[in-house]
DNA sequence: GAAAATTATGCACCCGCGTGCAAGCGGACT
DNA sequence: AGTCCGCTTGCACGCGGGTGCATAATTTTC
């Protein structure tokens, strides 16, 4: 490592070499401040000559205002997951806040990771997990410091978050209508966990749908993870033993992972095609479901926008309405 | 929102109830402190009927250790990194390091977000990118206050860089060996963008293997994205025209993103099959290669291990020495 | 051209905790 | 009983900047 230590350039160094006190050169470094362009950029010059930066750590202390999104994920086997962090992390950036990202895999963990998020006074904490049962909602309700609890991509009725997600059961119409209007007639969906604060109401809407259009009933199954491997097996569990005339002609997934899970089962399992034996729909449009292995027919969130929705309540200047009823848009592809 | 914003529960007002001083409250908070049992006690009590806990900022700022490590990312496009960050978040996390996730897919906000990462005075700068080029890595050192940077999963010969990663000759010289085992015999080689400071020698490791051992020369090629479309696309136009006995019978790519891409390639594009007709080997063991889809055979390298070499290295009790030889081990399935 | 209205700059005090050292306390030993 | 020693506890000062207001430097106004 070379010559990487020559901290400790404070604002009063600059200031010495700036001939102004140490408030002007903060003032120069903050937008809108009080000051003359003149003795800013004379701050500046000085600035860059000693390679000065304000410190954040010092700002946010003083200022109680972090700049600090901690991003809490329990999922990291669904590549959706990487979008949305990039995504976020991205748009964040350019607003100027920075992201903590915690884990919350391990239960145990979770509440020690969440403590100490708190501890560095995030100001906001985002939820994109979808495992995350109600437990893990109390415990992020109780950390202390966690001035904002967001829950982004999932609907959550508890009244102490704020819930940013499209509008899924618009969504769901709009898949099921596909799926009947395509000629399918023995539907099977394939759910994911089923928690109770914050539900996807997918399932609920697709049967409701579902029997009001066709006044048949659908079946369904679940999940215990949005595993694809585990709704290979679930897959293959359900159609096992069943006759070509009385198994599904389509399945209805919750989301692409699940999805991807149950085309492999289709095919390598019974040695079905999709969509001509068995269709298959997902939900997410991660890049994975463009293989031709898949080509799944699936619904696209509207993220940057669900972003921008959270940058905005983040400043504090959002209205606190229409944040969980984003519309995105179907991708048909050719799974269905 | 309830009642959160009960904060400003300072050392002090513990300090007060215990009936102690501050220092010695915050003595209690620290581990192997000079401080009585009985005291400690007092104060935890103390403590948590009041649901203090230290606040990370202050003592970021007087100590000078943040405990923070920025991750820098410049690809969320292979579900890899999913992988590497899970395990990274997880076990720095076990050792008292938080993660600040900078999204560096954009050259212009990669220094932008780094300099943010330095200016909150992480500790580390780990780069688990796989795109970055030289420019990134100097732009990393060029931020003041990084006191260590770390390209993690890649050799770097960069002098100013620590690199931990497994030991990528040994790993391909195995693979090599395998495919040559199998009695593939006219091999394509299909590498990554190819730039200087943080090299894989995979292809060279390959090249000079296959010919030391066969006589013969391997043919190459390189993708400028780790992105299965990308190698999909490579692979189709390298294979067009080709007849059966002059086209590759085995592809080994630098990684899974690559291999699963050619796979693709093969299947839909020439309706041949792998391994009969082409085998193909990747890199990395992500776990979409476990697809029937795949069936990869590929190279697990040793996370857990290389991130707890991280941790040694954020200790400063590493001896330097050994951190780009950690062994991985193949995993051989279905496709070579 | 002087008073009023702006805009610039400086400053005291605070954010919450870490560091190193000095003071307090009790027991063992001569 | 007095002294030395080791373990606890208290404290002054500093980390680097933000906030609100007072003061100084300009500009505007009539």
């Amino acid at each position: 490592m070379a010559d990487r230590a020559n901290d400790n350039i404070t604002a009063d160094d600059v200031a010495r070499v700036a001939g102004v006190s140490r408030w002007t050169v903060n003032r120069a470094f903050k937008k809108d401040a009080s000051i003359s362009a003149a003795t800013r950029a004379r701050v500046m010059e000085a600035a860059g000559q000693l390679g000065y930066a304000p410190d954040l750590l010092a700002a946010s202390l003083a200022s109680d205002r972090s700049n600090l999104v901690a991003l809490l994920v329990d999922d990291f086997a669904n590549p959706h997951k990487l979008v949305m962090m990039e995504r976020l992390t991205r748009i964040l950036r350019q607003h100027g806040w920075d992201t903590l990202l915690v884990n919350t895999l391990d239960r145990n963990d979770a509440t020690v990771a969440l403590m100490n998020a708190s501890q560095r006074r995030v100001d906001a904490a985002v939820l994109i997990g979808v495992n995350f049962d109600d437990q893990e909602l109390e415990t992020a309700l109780g950390a202390r410091r966690i001035r904002k609890l967001i829950v982004f991509a999932r609907f959550s009725a508890n009244p102490n978050t704020i819930s940013i997600c499209c509008d899924d059961r618009a969504a769901m119409l709009q898949m099921t209508d596909h799926v009947i209007g395509k000629g399918y007639r023995r539907p099977l969906f394939l759910a994911g966990p089923q928690t109770l604060s914050a539900h996807l109401m997918r399932k609920e809407t697709f049967l409701a749908r579902w029997q009001a259009a066709t006044g048949t009933i659908a079946a369904f199954t679940s999940v215990a993870r949005y595993d694809p491997t585990l709704a290979y097996a679930t897959v293959t569990t359900h159609l096992t033993g069943l006759s070509a005339d009385r198994r599904p002609d389509v399945i209805v997934c919750e989301n692409d992972a699940l999805a991807m899970g149950a085309i492999d089962a289709i095919r390598y399992e019974f040695g079905l095609r999709t969509p001509d034996d068995i269709a298959v729909t997902g939900f997410d449009d991660v890049p994975q479901t463009t293989s031709p292995n898949y080509r799944l027919t699936t619904y696209r969130q509207p993220l940057t926008a669900m972003v921008e929705g959270l940058v905005s309540v983040l400043k504090g200047e959002t209205e606190s309405a229409d944040l969980s009823l984003f519309q995105g848009r179907m991708v048909i592809r050719d799974s269905a």
